[in-house]
This record gives C-alpha cells, sequence and structure tokens, in this order.
DNA sequence: CGAGGTCGTTGATCTCAATCAATTTGCCAC
DNA sequence: GTGGCAAATTGATTGAGATCAACGACCTCG
C-alpha cells in the first residue's frame, strides 16, 4: 500500500527526525516521501537483500530479529513511533524487520534519503543522536539478557512498553504524573512467544511469570493482551533497574 | 598521563575517524589532541559523571561494562584499538569504561571535539557510520546472551578474538588467509571473571568450557592467556555463527 | 624460604528455567 | 450454536549452568 503525503498533519511531525529541519527542507523532503502500511506480521525488510528504502515509523510496533540456524530466534529490538527502519549507507541490515502490528511508515527510497542525508548535516546529526540512544538501550537490555531472572526480566518488559506508552502520551499531554500513582493500563504490543524472544526465554516462563506477578499483587491482567500495574515504582524495583536518573542528553 | 601528538606517525592513521580528514583537518585536530595512557584495570569513564575528554583507542582494550544495585555486573562491550570512547553530545555515558590491558588513547577535549565535529560534516559521517556498526555488533551479542549454550558462547568469543586480531593485523599486511588453514595463535584479553561477565555466565562455567574445547580438539591453551585455535572454520560452527557473508558496507 | 594474594581448575550439589505434555481459552468461519 | 485453530496456561520432569567448596599454579613481598 503507497500513498503520498503532507507533513504538515504528520503525527509524529515534532518527534521525528525531520522535526530538526527547515520550513524549505521539510518541503524538499515531502517532496520524496511516500506512506506505507503494513499488517500485522508482515515482513518489512529481511536478513540479506539490500533495503531499498528507508522508513520512519508513523504509527504500530516494528520488532527487529535476528535468527540461528537452526531456528532459534532473538528479538533484538521493538520500534516504535517515530523511530527509523533500515540502514543508511550500507546494503545490508543484518536482520529482520517485521509488523508486529498494524505499521504505518513514512518512506524514501534509499539513494534519495542518502542524498539528501549528506546535504542536510543537521538531519544526519539528528539521526547520529538518534542511533547513539538505540545503543545506550540495546547495551541496556544486554545486562537483563546475560543478569537478570526469569521475573526480572518480565518486569523489565512491562516497564519498557509503560515508559514507550507515556513517551507517546506525554507528547500529547505533555504532563506525565510521578511513578507510583494511580493504576496504569497498558496493552502488551507482542504475543507470549514474542515477549520469550524478546527477553531469552520460552513461553511457558513467560507465561509463569506473568501468573506470579498477578498473584504477588504487582500486575493484574485483562481482556486481550492489556496488563493493569498498580504501581510504577514497584514493578521496577522487580525489574532490578536502576533509578531513572536524569540521562542528560543535550 | 599525558603528551603532545603528531598524526603523521600514528599507528592507527589510516583505520581511526581521522582518516576521512583532509591534511587541514588533521592539522586542526592535531592541535587540541593530546594522548593520554591507562594502566590495566584503571577507569577511563564512569558510570555517572560527565566525561570531560573524547578519546580514540590507539592501543590497547577496553571494556565496557554495567553494574546492577546488587553487584551483578554485565561487559556490554569491548573496544579495540581505532574504536572510540565517550560519548558525544551527551552529558552522561551511561556505562563505566575500564582499561582491561594497558590502554593508549588519543584524546580531545569534550567540547572542543564537539564544535570540531559539527564543523566537519565527514568526521560526524564517519562516526555515524561506526556507531551504526557498534549497534548491529551488540545486536549480534545479544543473539549469544538470549540464546547461545555456555559452549557456544565460549567459541563465540574466541572467534571474536580471532576476528579482530586478524582486523589488525589486516591493515599492516593487507592479506589474510582463508579461514580454516593454519593453527592460529591468540591472546585473549579478558581473565575468566570478566570473560563471564561478557558472556552472561560466572567463571566455573567458563573455565570448564574451555576445558570441553580443549578435550574435543577444538582449541588449545598455552602459557599466559593464550590459545591456539586449529581450525577457525570448526570453531565457527561450534559458535552457532552465521558463514561470515559479505555485510556489504558502503 | 614461606605467607599472602590473585587467578584458574575441578568436584559435588542445587536450582531455575527448559522441555515434554496436557488442557484451556479465545477467536474465527460456517 | 459447533468445529477448527492458534495462543496461553498449567503440571511433571529434566537438565544446563549456578552455587558452594576445595585445591593447585603462579605471583610478589617480606
Amino acid at each position: 500500500m503507497l500513498s503520498a503525503i503532507s507533513c504538515d498533519t504528520c503525527a509524529i511531525r515534532h518527534r521525528a527526525l525531520c522535526g530538526v529541519l527547515s520550513a524549505e527542507e521539510i518541503q524538499k523532503i515531502n517532496a520524496i516521501a511516500f506512506r506505507r502500511t503494513f499488517a500485522p506480521n508482515e515482513m518489512i525488510l529481511t536478513d540479506r537483500e539490500t533495503p531499498e528504502f528507508f522508513g520512519n515509523i508513523i504509527s504500530g510496533v516494528v520488532k527487529l530479529s535476528k535468527m540461528m540456524a537452526d531456528g532459534r530466534q532473538q528479538i533484538v529490538g521493538l520500534q516504535f513511533a517515530s523511530d527509523f527502519i533500515g540502514r543508511p549507507f550500507a546494503t545490508r541490515n543484518p536482520f529482520f524487520a517485521e509488523a508486529a502490528s498494524e505499521v504505518v511508515l513514512c518512506c524514501f527510497r534509499k539513494k534519495q534519503f542518502e542524498d539528501l542525508v549528506r546535504e542536510m548535516p543537521d538531519l544526519e546529526h539528528r539521526m547520529f543522536q538518534h542511533t547513539l540512544d538505540e545503543l545506550d538501550a540495546a547495551r541496556a537490555w544486554m545486562v537483563l539478557l546475560g543478569r537478570k531472572s526469569a521475573e526480572e526480566r518480565i518486569a523489565s518488559f512491562i516497564n519498557l512498553v509503560v515508559e514507550r506508552a507515556q513517551a507517546s502520551a506525554g507528547c500529547q499531554s505533555n504532563f506525565m504524573p510521578d511513578a507510583g500513582a494511580a493504576d496504569l493500563r497498558i496493552e502488551l504490543p507482542l504475543t507470549r512467544a514474542e515477549i520469550a524472544d524478546y527477553l531469552g526465554l520460552t513461553i511457558e516462563t513467560v507465561s509463569r511469570q506473568f501468573t506470579r506477578l498477578k498473584s504477588r499483587g504487582i500486575i493484574d491482567t485483562a481482556k486481550g493482551r492489556q496488563i493493569l500495574v498498580h504501581d510504577v515504582g514497584v514493578l521496577r524495583d522487580v525489574a532490578g533497574e536502576e533509578d531513572p536518573v536524569n540521562l542528560g542528553l543535550e
């Protein structure tokens, strides 16, 4: 599915890469952008082939995964609205990108986009920053995969989804109550099998740990994949996370 | 320890970030660069404080690590010659950087370097590329931490050290025999405890798996931390790695 | 020389999560 | 409604790696 776009009405106008661009630059980028929609479980990019486009997520969740020769799988990242998909300046991105929900992307043809980036140092700077943040997030996840217990992993995952939900919400409301206030209702964007692949566990262990957190009174489950978090502070403790000090980004 | 430098005689002149710069630019950068030497186990950057400098590794190995509140530790990356240390454009880098061996850095004061980077888009482009590579490496490591067995992890680690050694060597000799030729002698840059923290294992398991690989005839151990690899192809199989296809970088 | 140290190996035992195996729940089409 | 199917839960058992413990190799320092 393809369609032309207008940046003015774009939902992620102020969060995405293009947020740093001038009016003229936006115009330029608008001219070559197009939208694509992906159904849940639709593959966006694969392992080996050279991707022919580059995209910003407007809505939906994308999972990045790697697969070993014998079928073992590991999800190496989740991408949400305003994150980007596709590796610029390389002929290959070494993992799969798959729609976890319905996904809308703001796309550019690879070559055109790369030329544009080289013309607009601010845009490249913004992408660089974003990539540094991704690298920090990947390294934080390595602690989870290398050192955390199953329960800590599940709590960390719920926490991640909470944070992402708040980040999106905060964009509209620009005020967020502190951790530990009222109940929080969130929707998990992944199946049990996907959560297992993200956390380095099996689906049975994931299921059991959800049950355990529920019986410990830390969460409740609701219709579909909804989760009720009673106290985010407690959740973070169970997750074994550092108190989220100021990250000090410029 | 501090000393002035000359880029002309720099060992990593052609591999490092500065490789993309013009003669004038090199001069400019040379004027503000200084060298620092760190002893093994000396801390280069910590968790929280704002780093006041930015550095390129000229020689030695640096480990990047994170620690949980209760002391559990995870090494989230190893940096070798020509890699860089310190996070530009942020007031904090969220992990420790510690010298694993004697380390020589080519340093710049943070502010000066950031200004320089913004003036030289090629330099920023090069750093961006490098960061993308780091991100890919981090994600590949997530597969190891989430899905590989202890034996696969050890084999993967040895393989990593082999590749890094070859990358450095290849810089001088510019020809490398294919995988699976003669015996290869390498020196592990980490203690057992560090290897355990890198692989998400305990020292005992690391030790047992080395013994196991030895008795399986895949490696031999020698004086100090030296390892003899008989057939890199076999090692890669044991590591559960994909055949290293062309990565397709620009 | 022996004392004290770190580092690495090996053995015995335990435990957490994987594996194997039923069920159960929810959802869609008909 | 009922059949069919994927997703999720729950139980029984196993096993890989952690933990606890002892010991050997190799330092340096007195």
